[in-house]
Formats: structure tokens, C-alpha cells, sequence
DNA sequence: CATGAATGAGATTTCATTCAT
DNA sequence: AATGAATGAAATCTCATTCAT
């Protein structure tokens, strides 16, 4: 049922015309299958909103399902980097997962689409969604690991870990940013960071740069940022 | 798009026959929407497995959607109820959630359509699709609003807490039993635990096994607090 | 590019309508196919033609291939049983020729789809083509050995000649029934025979049955005809 | 349905090299349609194994029938002028069938896809089909009347003996050269040549290699060439 | 000459649903 | 109750051809 799921037609196009058409197309293909769903979402739809030919779609993709998947795998990555660069400058990881979160939320906000999109992956091509959680679990396990290496966090399995995190995000934003969006929000963060915080901290030491205005310990503060600023990053 | 999902044709069949008739095709519409998804899935593809003519789906069923809702509420009750059955003996809230989390890993190994089918539920008939989760969220929240006022749980947004706990046990359910089933699990059950206990917990009072402040049964109330070597975290 | 060709939709149809809607559609593919080609014509042709929705064609006719074979088949078996038919009571082996020619031109005459239907199936389903002139070739094959048995041909490898002889027949009848339709086409066959008669003839012997009168050669006389009517059949 | 079949655009390109790439675009052209089918045959096909881009086809045709047809010219005029040359030195009527049969097969054996494409002609340009093969029909008859002037051949219609002489080649090679291409072939020239030969011969006088009854000059070969080099020539 | 992007008509195929039996 | 034939709207995908550069 799901192709292996390679990327389409090989060296797009080359003249900056084709470009921008192709652009239009991505663009067009995000809202329509946010909208309609995969399924009832048609090649006319997105050629319709994009203000091209119905033919035009194929010069550039070779069916629905390319399109889909380089939709989904881009957003993906549009959010890692964006989740990367909103902690980059986090003082530890508790603050990651605090910022971590609230970049989410303010990305699902904005793009109401995310949800309804990468759950159809599941079933347009398998490989894109794993992908699509593997890609942020990967930049959790080496945030974790870091931060218990750090003592900051007690030793559990990172992966395991990452998944727990992924799905409280996920089941948050759906609840009360897709279903009910409102300002009651920051209560319900604070509710989940309260259990991911006790869930999480090793209680042992202070945590450097930790939120107590630890005293700055030295290197970790101020060379860890410049050094991996990507730490707290999900990609 | 999704209709407004009222149960539909509630008279049901009145002969025995039917009865099984009836049966026949939940069952096949069960693995059929399970194996190609709800668009894919034909009705033709229903009636074959089923055993029936084409014809008599619709002595049953209206249309396509209200199979698929019926299914989903069917499994959404079957899961919750093996759920409050096995954790009806618990004697504590930690109690409950891990043997609640471990039930729901069994029914999903046993059911690997569940994941597929809820999914699908939510470009389908939305309404059906919240009503699966709404009716979990509430026996979390009765459950956890009861273990705070024991003191057991910390105080927090219960309903919050619940997408938490629910969020974390689909993630886990979908990365180590569907995508990669292997008697790795526990380990991942045991980080989970971790995480929700010290997440969760109070810290301060023995948990009480019972509602009725039975006094402390020996060993889960008495080995727990030894076994939480956190428990002075920072709150 | 060629499927194995297999008969389409075990078990037709059940309802005489049924039936009778396959025998409408295979009437109108025929035609259409002669008239238009198989890649020109529209299973929408075909199914206008026959009266019947365009979604009824793929109730007995899983695709355009299938039908096309189909017709293919049957109208060799149709020519094939005619010529056989119409030879069986031939005295010898040339008349043989004569009259399968005479019955074959009679056919195209009365089938000018046939010409255009056959030549398609080279590049529709190679299997089905060959099919159609192995079958012929086989009755040649079997009328041609049994003539070189008796005597009556002289002895050289049935099977080329058998190519050799419905090559004759195939281009005559393009070239004079097809392209040109006209009297003329007497003389025509004349000169074939004339070709056949001497090419063939053993020169030898008398062929019994002859059309020289020769005298009652006993059993093969009397015996053949009434043990293998069949024998200068095609089929 | 079929366009009158004008020579295209007589002019011709003028640079040496559009004359090359038009050149490329009759070859790419040859190949695919004798892979694909004329009408499974896409003209991005072409350009493609023509190494040129898909706009520069209408530079040099202006649509894809024209170069069909001029494919298939092209293919019948080489055809025709190797089967003169091969019988030119032939020392009478029936070696000259002999050698036309032989230079025929391995004519067919290098150009597989000349049946293919020939036979597609039927259907995209009738006009072309007849044509193709009334050529090839009025080189043989030249030679037949000839051959019947000189007594070597019985007196028969020379055209239908044409078409007679041409079906079984046409046959034989389909047979043992694209179906099976095998050394056989020998044996299976061996009977059709046996066939022709009894079929025409005068069996009066020992045919004479020459028109004026010549003595048998061995070396006939090379003088007749210069007299009446396309006597054998079947265009 | 050459290019490659753009077009849109048209073909095949699927399938939920209806209906007569 | 059960059947299975019939329907036709809708979707995907192809491709000859045009056109601006």
C-alpha cells in the first residue's frame, strides 16, 4: 500500500518559474490536506488553489502521495528548526521542555493543519510518519541524555522518554489548542511541566543554570549554547 | 463535512438471524477499516469478508460512516471497560496507572487496528473521534481528582494531568507495540512508571489503598516510599 | 506489458440478466474495437454501444484488456468451428484448401472487424495473439500430416506449411476482401489454388476421393469422413 | 480517423545539424514505437531516447503521426532496396524467391520491430499500410510477369501471386523469427521454397537464367544486373 | 534551433448507494 | 432478510500540443 516514498522526480525544475510553480503547489497541497483530509482532497483541489492547470500538477509530482509526503516531511522539519532555535539559549532542561512546548503550541496555533496531516500519514505512507516522530525522538534522546550525563535528570531510558514527552505535546495541543483554543492554556502548561518537572528532575544537585539563579557554573553556562546550541533541539 | 454522528438505527435486528448478520459485519468492518483505512476500505470489501451479499449491508447500516462510528464506539467501550476491570482491584492510584497502562498495551497487541481505526475516526465524524477520548479523560479525571483529595496525587489540572497520562500511553503504545513489538516493553513501562510516579506523587502521605482510608496494606504502601529514592525533589 | 491473459471474473455472471448484460457488451466491444482500434476505443464506447452504464462494464469485466481477449478467443473459435464445418465433408485435401479459404473469405466478407481485432491483439496481449494462430495451425497441422499419410502431399514440415498456407489466405483477404472488395476475387482464388495445388501435390499418387474420380480408394474413402469428419478442420 | 498521408514538411531541415537531429528524432522514433506501440508511444518517449528536448520534436514534425509515417516509409523503402540487391545477381525466377525470402528473415531478425510497426500502420494510416505493402506488390510483379514471359513461371494472376508469396513470408518470419527465432529456419525456408517452387514452376522448360533464353552462362549473374538490375527488386 | 513549462481534454477505474427480485 | 445487478459521479493520471524565452 505505501511506496517506499522517495522524493519526487529527481532535480526539480530548473527555471525559477518552475520553481515558484512548484512552490504554489506545496503550498496550496499543505492547506488542501489540512482541510479535506488525504483522502478527499483531490489533485483538482490543489491544482485550484494554486491557480495552475490541473496538468501542471504532474510536471512536478508523480502523484498525490509525493506531494503528501514532501508536505508532511517538510513541516516536520520546519517545526524541529523552528523548537531548535526557540531553545537554543535555554539555561537547562527543564526550560527546553518548558520552551519546547510553548513553541509547539504557538506552531499548532498557526497551523491548525499540522495535526490532521501528519495523522494521515499513517495511512498514505508509513515510513514518512515514523520518520516524522523518529526525527524529533532522535533530537530528545540527545537532549536527555545530556541532561542526565548533567545529573540534571535521572537516568531512564531517553527514548522511552521522548515518546512520553511527544505524546503529552501531542495529546495537549489536540486537546486544548485544536478542540478548545484558549488562554487557559498557560494553566494547562504549567500543569505539565509540574508533572514532567517532578517526573523528570534528578533532585540530587542543583541543576546548573538552573531556574534558582544557580551560581553560574562556569563553562556549562556559558559555552554550552555556542558550543550545542541545538541540545534542547527535537531534529 | 462529518455529520453529526447520532447513534444510528437503534431499533437493530430483531430475529436472531439478524442479530448475527449484524454482528458478522461489525466484525468484518472492524479488520476491514483496520487493514485499508476508512476511504479505502469498501463496503464491497466489508460484505465479502463478512460473508454477505452486497445488498444486505444496507439492511443494517445506513451508509459507510455509521458502520465505521459504531465500530469505534464499540472498541472506545470494550478498551475502557477491560480497563476499569483490571485496575478495579488496585490499591493505589500508582496502582492503577500502571496496571491501566499495561492493559491498554495488551488490548493493542491483541488489536492492533485500534490505533488505525481511532485515527481514521477523526476525518470521518470528528464528534465520534473526541467522544473516544472525552469519555477516557473523564474516568482519569474522577479517578485523579479522587487521589488528590487522598492526598496521594499533588494537586493539579486533572483534566490536563489525564491528556498527559493518555498521551503518554498512546505514544508508547503506537513506538513499542505497534511499530516495534518486543518484550523491550517493560523496560519502556518501567520508564513510563517512573516518570508518571514522581510526576504525580505528593511525596507526602502514605497512599491509602481505599477510599475508606484503609490502613496502610503492607507491602505496596510500605515498599513504594522505599523504592522512591526522589522523593525529596524540589516541588 | 502483457497480463497472462486469464478469463475474467471466474464464474460469470448468475441471473439470466446478468448473462444477458455480459452478451451485450462483448456484442459491442467487438464492434467498436473493429471500428476503432483497441487503444482509440472508450470502454465509455462500448458500453454506450451496449446500452448499459459505463460502471456496469466493470461488473463483468475487471478491464479493457480482458473483454478484448475475450472477443479475441471468440472469434477464432467462431472461424474455426465455421471452417471446420464447412469442410468436413470435403473429398481430399485440396478441396480442403479450397473451401477453407472460400469459408474464411466468406467470413472476413461478413467480419470485416476481424482483420483489425486479430492485428490488435499483437500489442495488447502477445499470449492471445500467438493463441489465435496456433489454434489454426494445429488443425492444419493434423489435416496436413494425415494428407502426407495418405499419399496425397507430398511430405514437408506441416507446421511451415501450415504458416505458409494461412499466410496466403490472410493477405488475399486483405488485399481483396478488405481493401477491394469485389467479383474479381473468384479468379483470385483460383490462382491461390492453383499455387496450393501444385505446391502441395504429391503428383504421385491419385488421391483417392480426387476430384479426377479416382477410383473409390476403400476405407480411407469410405472410413475417414465418417470417423474424423473433422479432419481438415482448423480447430 | 486516418489523416491522407502527405509527405510531411518536404523542406527539410538545412543545417547539418538540424538534418542530425531530426536524424536522432526518425531513430528514437523507430525504437519506441516498435516497443510501445504507436499509441502507447509518447512523444516525450521519443525525445527522451532521442536526447533532445520534448519542444524541439515540433521543430522537425508537426505531430507524432507524421513521424510514424514517415518511419515506416522509410522502413519499407530500406527494406526494398536490400531485397533488390540481394537478387539482383539471381541466376532465375526461383532462386530470386529463395534469396527475397533469406535477405527478408534477416532483415526481420535486425529490425524486430519492423512488424510491429508495420502492422500498427493499419490503424494510424491506412493509406501508408496499403502502401507499404502495394510496393513490395509491384516489384513482385514485374518480376512474376516476367518470369511468365520467359515460361519459366505457369501463367497465373501476378498480382494475387504477389500477395500469395507475401503472406507466407510474412508468415514464416513471424513464426520462426520473432516467435522463435531459431536454426530451423533453414528447414522451414527449405518447404516454403519447396512449396513455391511447385507451386510455380512451369515445369515446361529448365528454367534459363536469362530473358533470351541464354545457354546456361554461369556467370548469367553479372551480366543481367546491369540489364535489368530491379527485375527481382520488389519495389 | 532548442528548450521545458504549461495546458486541458479525455481515458480508465472505483464505489457508495439504489432497486427489483 | 437477503441478494447481486446496475448506476453514474468523481477521481487520478496521461499526453499531444502550444508557447514564451
Amino acid at each position: 500500500m505505501n511506496r517506499p516514498s522517495t522524493s519526487p522526480d529527481r532535480a526539480g525544475p530548473v527555471t525559477p518559474r518552475g520553481q515558484r510553480t512548484r512552490a504554489k503547489l506545496l503550498k496550496a497541497a499543505e492547506s488542501v490536506f489540512g482541510e479535506k483530509g488525504y483522502e478527499r482532497a483531490s489533485i483538482a483541489d490543489i491544482t485550484r488553489k494554486g491557480g495552475v492547470a490541473l496538468g501542471t500538477f504532474y510536471v512536478y509530482f508523480p502523484d498525490k502521495q509525493s506531494i503528501f509526503v514532501e508536505v508532511v516531511d517538510e513541516l516536520g522539519t520546519r517545526l524541529r528548526r523552528l523548537i531548535g532555535e526557540s531553545t537554543a539559549g535555554c539555561a537547562n532542561r527543564m526550560e527546553v521542555e518548558r520552551e519546547g512546548l510553548r513553541t509547539f503550541f504557538q506552531f499548532v496555533r498557526q497551523h491548525p493543519n499540522l495535526y490532521r496531516i501528519v495523522r494521515q500519514a499513517e495511512f498514505v505512507d508509513e515510513a514518512c510518519y515514523r520518520r516524522y516522530y523518529d526525527r524529533f525522538a532522535k533530537g530528545y534522546v540527545r537532549g536527555l541524555t545530556q541532561a542526565m550525563d548533567d545529573g540534571e535528570v535521572r537516568r531512564m531510558d531517553p527514548e522511552a522518554l521522548a515518546y512520553c514527552l511527544m505524546g503529552i505535546g501531542d495529546f495537549l495541543g489536540m486537546r486544548w489548542i485544536l478542540w478548545e483554543d484558549n488562554p487557559g492554556m498557560e494553566r494547562v502548561l504549567d500543569t505539565a511541566m509540574n508533572l514532567i518537572q517532578h517526573g523528570l528532575d534528578s533532585g540530587a544537585a542543583p541543576a546548573r543554570n538552573s531556574v534558582k539563579a544557580a551560581p553560574a557554573s562556569k563553562k556549562k553556562n556559558t559555552l554550552r549554547p555556542a558550543r550545542r546550541p541545538a541540545r534542547g533541539a527535537r531534529s
